[in-house]
DNA sequence: TATATTTCCTACAAGAACGATAGGAATAAA
DNA sequence: TTTATTCCTATCGTTCTTGTAGGAAATATA
């Protein structure tokens, strides 16, 4: 396939209601989970991994749970997807060469290369801040 | 994952083939196979969506084989990833909202969705006469 | 210190997708 | 009638996906 999986819908939906609540301290998992819908259990698989790049800090115990380690502005979708699901290219050869032996002649490789670099720029483009901004205009629509 | 499948990858790779030699009548799929490095048998599994899509036309028989329904520069790769890999948007409630119950609300489906016109306008950008181009391009800078 | 709360870690599992291989039917040229 | 080729269907092992489950570790609070 060519979609995101769970890990990288559910995770960004799991960043995104980080960044609405960013200031505010730890936020617990299941708080997030019922905001968004999901299963609990199954955000804490996924969640480990933005940890580790660093893009969330956790608390434990009582009064415990998740804050984005940088504000809004400074985390983009590039960081986040890239954590989730690997590689933005859409094929291997294009970061990893050396999975393929025809690297050099193929021109296919060449035109996912170019792929990859508007996804990679759409992608560094867009912040949570962002996110909140079409969030907040889309709740001014709404109430007019 | 958020990578190409062999369908899109080779299937893109047997398009190329095609391109190049276009013209010159059925190309045996044999011949792709091998220009490629790929199995013919697997490829056999992937060349009729490229033919359902009208993409490519089918002689059988002796002398038979496969050609492009229309010149290199008529088509393009997001006709060819599109009938590969199915629809073009990273995550399915973009093309179909009722696949969620959240799709109004979800800022995350919005910023799926601009990715999605990024992804498909590139590739609607680039047709196999660009790769064609881009290939002779290549041959060139070898010869110096 | 004891308890409750929360993250963290590991194992398990059903189902789907992936990446083929295999065999033969249908078609058509020679 | 033979041969070349596309076309169709079945099968298969492996990996990925999408979870569930149970408990260990940490920590705030009473």
């Amino acid at each position: 396939m060519w979609q995101l999986s769970t890990k990288g819908r559910y995770g960004t939906r799991v960043m995104f209601q980080l960044a609405l609540r960013y200031g505010e301290g730890p936020i617990l998992l299941k708080n997030i989970a019922e905001a968004e819908d999901l299963s609990t259990k199954y955000l804490e698989h996924i969640v480990p991994l933005l940890k580790s790049a660093n893009l969330i800090q956790s608390v434990r115990g009582p009064h415990g749970g998740y804050q984005l380690s940088k504000p809004p502005q400074e985390v983009n979708l590039k960081d986040i997807v890239e954590v989730l699901e690997g590689d933005i290219a859409p094929v291997d050869c294009v970061d990893t060469p050396s999975v393929c032996e025809r690297t050099e002649e193929c021109t296919a490789r060449d035109v996912w290369s170019l792929l990859e670099d508007k996804i990679r720029s759409t992608l560094i483009d867009i912040t949570l801040q962002d996110m909140l901004d079409m969030h907040k205009e889309k709740l001014n629509q709404e109430s007019n």
